[in-house]
DNA sequence: TCTGGGGTCCTAGGACCC
DNA sequence: TCTGGGGTCCTAGGACCC
């Protein structure tokens, strides 16, 4: 029976953003917090005073700027430097609890564990709460468990514990009696499931499954016809069958992609490609960092899509490389020549991006033999300098071309930003 | 006035080849 | 003039996730 069963458990940091700014910023416990987006945009994390006052997610503030006078709803940009240090030690807490093979980091806040083998010595739901009291009396967070028979199964327990404080975060499917188990699935709608989003959703209640339970029982061989091999799985998984494996060694990236959002409208051509060139930068300092090649680069360029008064202009182009590279001087040259192609005159540009693809290991390929490798080696040499040197001094000291001048009108607003506390120049002052 | 960014996977349909 | 069918590869678009 043991060796049947598998044992999955979703750990999930509570309202992530907003628990990591409260464990610096104590003032802001017990009052609705709210984190936007990148540019000050939407609501992309909220306490949950802030969910009690009807605050949805990803909704844009200036829809909401009432509500948050109104309330005082303290409003924070987003400090990923921040959110990533802290997610980098929850991570941590959790690896002492199992082998590298049963943990998965999923997300920023999120973390399967494969609980399998723990099953046979421990109370797994015991264990779950060890787990739970470890991470919040260590880093300050709190979290919920959900513990499931496959990971769908854990993300609904999750979800489960999150919304009743009867579980006290810990909810355990797999002990849990059948009647119990039914009673809840009944409770939630089908939208709740991972991997239903939105349109889904919608089918899927015409269809009359309109709660968890009526989805664990249909037919997998319907849903497969109606939507495809994904959903399928999702059902099976909800009927205790495991069907997507846990992931421990990240998986090889297949793109990596750079874009922002302008703080103001963009209709210069020359502002379009230092955007751009910045961009590149960002993205290849991603893929030597993973130690990949790219093989092609795709920029693109776009208006405000909410803008109904004009039509929306969305151009992209690509390049396929001869030979796979990292150099960023040639990525750059290749996607700043590139705007020409994407820049139109009377457009208002509202954001642009590169994205690199083809992605392969560096380590792995195998040059030609017209290749220049003294060429390689040059420049690979030329790429360390310029890493070392912004690493040391700071990426504004040395940057390509005209990007990372300071002052552009073009630049991402982040007004309500926090400090970083893991930096030595912004560590936390007690007074 | 003001609406994020970075990913993955699947499918349908067209081009092309034999 | 009539003109098959199966396989593969690529791409665009759509759905999902956080």
């Amino acid at each position: 029976m043991k060796h049947e069963c598998k044992v999955f458990a979703l750990v999930d940091i509570n309202n992530c953003y907003v628990s990591c700014e409260r464990v610096f910023n104590p003032s802001l416990n017990n009052k609705p917090v709210i984190v936007l987006s990148n540019n000050d945009g939407c609501a992309v994390a909220r306490s949950q005073e802030a969910k009690d006052l009807g605050i949805k997610m990803g909704v844009p503030l200036f829809q909401i700027k009432d509500l948050v006078e109104k309330h005082q709803v303290r409003v924070l940009s987003s400090n990923y430097a921040l959110y990533a240090e802290m997610s980098r030690r929850f991570m941590k807490i959790l690896s002492g609890f199992v082998t590298p093979q049963e943990q998965e980091v999923y997300s920023i806040d999120e973390c399967f564990l494969d609980l399998t083998a723990y099953a046979e010595h421990y109370d797994l739901t015991e264990y779950a709460h060890t787990i739970l009291q470890r991470v919040f009396r260590w880093l300050g967070l709190p979290v919920c468990i959900g513990l499931g028979r496959s990971k769908t199964e854990a993300k609904i327990a999750n979800h489960i514990a999150k919304k009743n404080a009867y579980f006290n975060g810990v909810c355990n499917l797999v002990s849990m009696d059948p009647c119990s188990v039914e009673e809840l699935y009944q409770s939630i709608e089908v939208g709740e499931v991972w991997g239903v989003g939105r349109k889904h959703s919608k089918k899927l209640i015409g269809m009359g499954i309109k709660s968890v339970m009526d989805l664990t029982m249909a037919s997998p061989e319907l849903i497969r016809k109606q939507f495809s091999v994904v959903m399928q799985r999702t059902v099976l998984e909800l009927q205790g069958i495991s069907c997507i494996e846990l992931e421990h060694a990240p998986q090889a990236r297949q793109q990596i992609v750079a874009s922002r959002s302008f703080g103001q409208k963009v209709t210069e051509l020359d502002d379009l490609k230092e955007a751009m060139s910045l961009y590149v930068q960002d993205a290849v300092s991603r893929l030597r960092s993973g130690q990949l090649l790219c093989g092609c680069i795709i920029g693109f360029a776009q208006s405000n899509p909410f803008d109904s008064s004009k039509p929306f202009y969305n151009k992209s182009l690509s390049y396929a490389l001869t030979e796979p590279t990292d150099n960023v001087l040639l990525l750059t040259k290749i996607a700043t020549s590139m705007v020409d192609g994407l820049y139109q005159k009377d457009v208002a540009f509202k954001k642009c991006g590169i994205v690199l693809t083809c992605l392969e290991s560096k380590d792995k390929h195998c040059y030609d033999m017209f290749t220049d490798m003294d060429k390689i080696a040059e420049s690979d040499q030329l790429m360390d300098t310029l890493e070392n040197i912004q690493h040391k001094f700071g990426k504004t000291k040395l940057a390509l071309g005209a990007s990372m001048l300071p002052n552009r009108t073009w630049k991402m607003t982040r007004n309500q930003l926090s400090q970083n506390y893991f930096r030595w120049d912004e560590l936390l002052a007690i007074r």
